[in-house]
DNA sequence: CATGAATGAGTTTTCATTCAT
DNA sequence: AATGAATGAAAACTCATTCAT
């Protein structure tokens, strides 16, 4: 209706809006089920586009799910891109790290099952995919800019690499998602329940920081 | 045709091998594949009777893959059950049950990702065995009677439960294992290596120390 | 109804039949159609039972065209088994046996149209078959013998060794039939009309000897 | 924009261009894949136009197909015209004939692929052009006037006609290019390896000339 | 208990052709 | 004349489950 700014021709447009309808659609699919539980003719029905689109743009089942991986990690990324701790003391930042990424990973519930999945295909997609295998991540880069400095203050202990304290930080972050179905089942505790989120948060800054600076 | 000495009739304990064997390759398979992934004629070619048998004993694919998780559990559980920690005081005895937690994750990799696949499907065959929703967690009961003996002596600290604890040390071990290959994957490290075995293992015992006896 | 005297279960004569079945419909499909031309769907139509089975017994499109191939390539070396010319002198054994390929070919149109439909695909399947990729011929060993006598007796020519003669007579047989159809459709003359054969035949026959025995 | 210089207008000379660029690409792609092997996408892909064009200038796969086959018949009856041993006494003749024929089908293997595809398919899309079906042949009436001589001069046998020859001419040629995968799936021999090129050029000259003037 | 054969519904993938611009 | 996007029908193939013996 109203006159478009862009420079690019509107069918670029349309196939771009085609490929990212696909793609959302079968991010949650993917997501929900699994990659062999996901089916093809599921994620184009909850499209406005048709089956045959979806071979069109990626080539067929697995390369959707691939190029959902790749978006998905680049969306992680990007936000992990906004982390902004740096001006803080290294204690500090080091706390306001864990409970961001706390957040995050609170926040995209369906990233951390596409992990799980992938995980459970070991990661043979993303080996396969060259965006994602052996790509630089912002938020490692952060922590450890923090852990150095931490270090040079004598705040913090020297015997764990900034991978280390990723797995820590991201070993709790993703149990208490990944994993709360059993869990719950088992122990009958929601670890997702809003009213324990708050202990949760602490909880993890409380022990990345009690580690980092035992004695 | 000729009698047999044992108790119990042939067929039975035949019934049992076969059942026994079905299980021992299902539960391979299913793990392997995830539930969606794994194909009922696969296992069934794996085992040394045929398909007939395997709807015969379980019903069908649903109740073969529910079958696995409760003994896959029962296994765990029994594990458990012999853990000796009471003897240590808490501080020791809280450090032996991660590190034998970690032993134990380490040495069950199936289970954790039986355990994952699950999570995938939300736990729903969980919630439908009856064998195996709100089973009572031997590990649990022992972290909780460390636990308390901690407090009592005013070692721990006491703003966390048992399961909060328990869930530390899971993340730990779960992530490690669950997610080794994304992380491989993304970070070129690999957390099974058996040269970091040492490292992790001691890691997660003064994690869980640092944490429970911060001032 | 009548008591069956073979030894064998009748689950496994019925698959046998649904297997021959099957190879037959398919036989006709692809000799008509060409490998690409010819459907699964078809196939399975026109056969008693149902796709799922062609694909539980030759495995897929390609599994069951290769069977074909086998089956016709075995049905025609049943026949020239049969070759019965041994007790002629070289000369009419020669005549004898190209006049039997002769009438071979134009009873078996199917089998020439597979042959060249193999050859369009440059004999793929035939070198993926450990059935057929070089099996003896029995219509070759026939000709080696009568071609040695002939020469032993100074009647034929010596240049040639049996596969050359082969090759001759097929050329002249597999043109008449396979290239049929172009052939009227530009010359307007039917190779295999009725009235035509008998000078055909004659000239084959003509033709080897005359280059045979040609001084 | 600005105007050509030529005598055809720019457009037309693109149009033939293209046109001229999809039909080799075309003749490729059937010659190579059978008419139902080929893909209207891949050809497409291999043309420096357009998918779109070519339904623009063929009106489809059929029509396309039919002008490959219609340009690959005008080209060999090009050849064919040129043609000159009439300068020669009829055996000469004949033999020349034998051996060009033989050269032009060594040269164009495509074509003749392309004639047993179109055998396959039981020559309908000749039957369907115009310019194809009961055109008349060059090569056919070079043969008539040798033969005819020949008679005169007593030298050739009486009881075959012009389209008899042709055909044991073509039967030769015809089945050592296109019988040959087969050919040496079965018998290990290549039917085109130059080695023996000459061998077969000679014997088929023998056969003719040995058919044709034995007494 | 045992076994190969059979089944139907579903799942992924492909293809020639047309549309919108 | 040109182009990428789109389409629907059809094709190949798969799977958990059941049947006949």
């Amino acid at each position: 209706m109203v006159a478009q700014p862009s420079a690019t021709p509107p069918s670029t447009r349309d196939a771009d809006r085609t490929r990212a309808e696909i793609l959302a659609v079968a991010t949650r699919e993917f997501a929900d089920k699994g990659y062999d539980g996901a089916r093809v003719d599921e994620i184009a029905a909850k499209t406005s586009t048709t089956k045959r689109m979806l071979y069109y743009y990626f080539g067929g089942k697995e390369g959707l799910y691939i190029a959902v991986l790749e978006q998905a990690y680049a969306g992680i990324r990007a936000l992990e891109q906004k982390l902004d701790v740096e001006h803080l003391d290294p204690v500090e930042a080091m706390r306001k790290l864990a409970e961001l990424t706390f957040d995050h990973h609170e926040a995209h519930p369906d990233f951390i099952r596409l992990v799980s999945i992938e995980n459970i295909h070991r990661a043979e997609h993303i080996a396969r995919s060259t965006a994602l295998s052996g790509l630089a991540n912002p938020a490692l880069d952060v922590l450890t800019r923090i852990l150095s400095r931490g270090r040079a203050a004598r705040q913090f202990r020297a015997d764990v690499d900034a991978l280390d304290v990723h797995m820590m930080i991201s070993a709790f972050c993703v149990f208490r998602t990944a994993n709360r179905h059993t869990f719950h089942a088992i122990f009958q505790r929601d670890m997702l329940d809003p009213k324990r989120r708050k202990h949760y948060r602490r909880m993890l800054g409380d022990l990345v920081l009690a580690y980092l600076t035992a004695r």
